[in-house]
DNA sequence: TCGATATTTGGATTCATTCCAAAAACCCAC
DNA sequence: GTGGGTTTTTGGAATGAATCCAAATATCGA
């Protein structure tokens, strides 16, 4: 399932918050990793669920947040849908399809980032910046999945 | 209460949407117009009824989205906070300043969405950018107000 | 003024998410 | 290994923004 180095940085990245590295939580890491499609806490439910029946609504929501919370996994919101999860660390905005409801990554050079920081006058200091286009994607075959990778 | 050349907007963007200007839509334009600070729902609902004391929540949400759906105000979203709205029509972003809550509008020039554009591969038709910053805000007290605007 | 249509309203409903307190799992010292 | 203190998990209840609904009102053009 996960694979060892990921297993790694999951225990690492925990313990160095004081916290275990439980059964639920390296599911829900592995999951993420597995099926980068930008799932929903629900959509995350189920597919846990297969491989452990038991595990609770609230458990993958505790687990989701507490990857958040160690920065091993970031949230993307679109408007008011349900929060979606990914394993991408990169800085990288989102790219939402109106039509069939996908989430592309799409990754951002430091140049653009850095020249995007200019817009802010003196004194504002970002600690984050959130980037979503929403629009219609018909990404070209081959290319899309190399810059951009497709989602649900 | 709201001016006269708004009025005129507002009754010819509904009209063209085969929507009529009501008293509640005119006020609910007006007080956004009027307090450029990004309010919820509920703020809105809070200052109508000062002026209107029988409009209703669900008015409110109404006219608010009547207005998002016709481009006289466009709606934020930060994380899973309620939406707040704005009637700022130019292209900006926005940040959001985690100490105080308060929302600044910050300018964006074409510039700038060119270049950011350049970031999405062959095929990617945006039909909207949404861009927030997170961070810390201490704006010069006389540059702030040009460049960015202060809000709640 | 009338009638067709659009809008408002209060209350009920939805649904993602959070909260809660009890049960279970984990881990370290002995 | 065992016990005990701490973390986690769990199911169900609670929250809260937003939406839905059907009846009552308001609006507009003829």
């Amino acid at each position: 399932m996960i694979q060892p180095e990921h297993q790694t940085t999951l225990t690492e990245k925990l313990g160095q918050s004081g916290l275990r590295a439980t059964r639920q939580r390296e599911l829900i890491y592995g999951l993420l990793l597995e099926q980068r499609d930008h799932p929903t806490a629900d959509e995350v439910y189920a597919r846990a669920k297969q491989e452990m029946p038991s595990i609770s609504l609230a458990t993958v929501y505790n687990c989701l947040e507490t990857l958040v919370g160690c920065h091993l996994v970031k949230q993307v919101n679109f408007e008011r849908q349900p929060t979606r999860f990914c394993p991408n660390l990169h800085e990288h905005a989102h790219f939402h399809d109106e039509k069939t409801g996908r989430v592309y990554d799409i990754d951002l050079d430091d140049r653009t980032l850095a020249k995007l920081r200019t817009v802010l006058p003196e004194g504002f200091e970002p600690r984050a910046v959130e980037i979503n286009f929403r629009g219609v994607a018909a990404p070209a075959k081959k290319r899309a999945t190399r810059s951009a990778t497709a989602a649900r």
